[in-house]
DNA sequence: TAGTGGTCTAGACCACTAG
DNA sequence: TAGTGGTCTAGACCACTAG
């Protein structure tokens, strides 16, 4: 299989560093140079460099050159998507709670509203033959009027698909991730005897406005509950 | 700020798919259709086509055109690095545990090595102000006059670093994230009085050719253990 | 056959770097 | 001042699509 130029320069530049022929720190030549020793137009090198620089091997310096990176170690890629979840392990989603609340301190400040706002409150347990493996809540700020929101109330199944769906393109996500041994309210919905180890998974969407639209908390049990990722540069 | 005409192009047409104005199915105008409306060259165009390709809001199919994803959810990015682990929380790092084991079963598969191998298994205790909040494994195959791992061995201090260091451009690492009640062994060499909730980290770090560096585990105390992440498309 | 995106070229002008 | 990367152009040839 024969590649296209600027990925053949690509992948022998990003060898010359795997193999520490080029080490971090060390400038490359030229895209004049480089365009001459492998007979290339500078455009076509420039296309190899850009994609080095996006995989992280390395830099370019305005007025200077390129350079090799420093590795950053530690960053991964992983997936989490709660209707993927309910996929793969969850045969029914039970309606737990619905209620409008008024915002509390912890919602003030995680939903970034005032304390008069009024909040949608959604409880979930999600069931696998029976058994209780997740429990999950959200909270979405009530602005009246809004399309989106009046939808959710009394929604049948899991409300977040039409927040996924409705805009995906203009919300932006924060997750975090955190583990707890069970409370009682939770062993008391959940139907456990006894603590068990949950993962916590947080979440929060907002718009490109920065309102939130949503903040939730999953808590899963350890037996369901595995994030796998891959490092990325 | 006068942006460059190729991320002017780009803001534009992801304006209009955040707006909804272009739909997920839609097809764009040709490369050609746009440098006329623009009057911009098609390298130009393209340029800003291939920015909103890479962050998922396009996707080009060569013969027909340029089309608008369907969003694709629930992907994030995070960072997890014992060392940023220990320097945020961690006052000393007690070596707890350090042998020559043959490889079990669960090591067998997990460093993909057969029963002959030794192994290295280095269990270390993360203090913070002489309180244990995470307990790590590692465990490295032991090929013999492998000069990395000849000078791990008595290492003095976390024997991360050196394997980071060395060549990460070489090396691919997977991630998992899970979590468990602390069992009986865990409570006694952490000295908890009774059962916590831990985040388990399961790192595995491989090289090009897809040998096994290291497989291990890290077991952190749920008050040290968050971990936060973007959502990416 | 006309239209599409993918690759590649040869050249231009620019701001910035560093002696 | 010579060299560097960043942007942009006008054009070429290609494989593929779909009527």
């Amino acid at each position: 299989m024969v590649e296209v130029k600027y990925v053949q320069i690509m992948l022998d530049i990003k060898k010359k560093i795997e193999q520490g022929i080029l080490k971090p720190g060390d400038m490359l030549q030229s895209e004049k140079a480089l365009s001459e020793e492998y007979n290339l137009s500078r455009m076509t090198v420039r296309k190899g460099l850009t994609l080095l620089s996006e995989r992280g091997y390395i830099t370019s310096v305005p007025g200077k050159g390129y350079f090799v990176n420093k590795p950053a170690t530690g960053k991964y890629v992983f997936s989490f998507d709660e209707t993927e979840f309910i996929e793969k392990y969850v045969s029914s989603v039970k309606l737990q709670q619905a209620n409008i609340v008024k915002a509390n301190d912890i919602l003030q400040k995680e939903l970034e509203v005032d304390q008069n706002t009024k909040i949608i409150m959604l409880g979930h347990i999600f069931l696998r033959e029976d058994k209780a493996i997740a429990y999950d809540v959200k909270y979405f700020p009530y602005t009246k009027g809004d399309p989106f929101i009046e939808s959710q109330i009394g929604y049948a199944t899991y409300p977040l698909k039409a927040l996924q769906n409705s805009n995906a393109f203009s919300q932006q996500r924060q997750i975090r991730i955190s583990t707890a041994l069970s409370d009682e309210y939770i062993q008391k919905i959940m139907k456990l005897d006894k603590p068990h180890a949950l993962m916590v998974i947080e979440q929060k969407y907002r718009d490109l406005k920065n309102n939130t639209l949503m903040w939730g908390k999953i808590h899963i049990l350890q037996d369901y509950a595995f994030l796998e990722g891959e490092s990325v540069f």
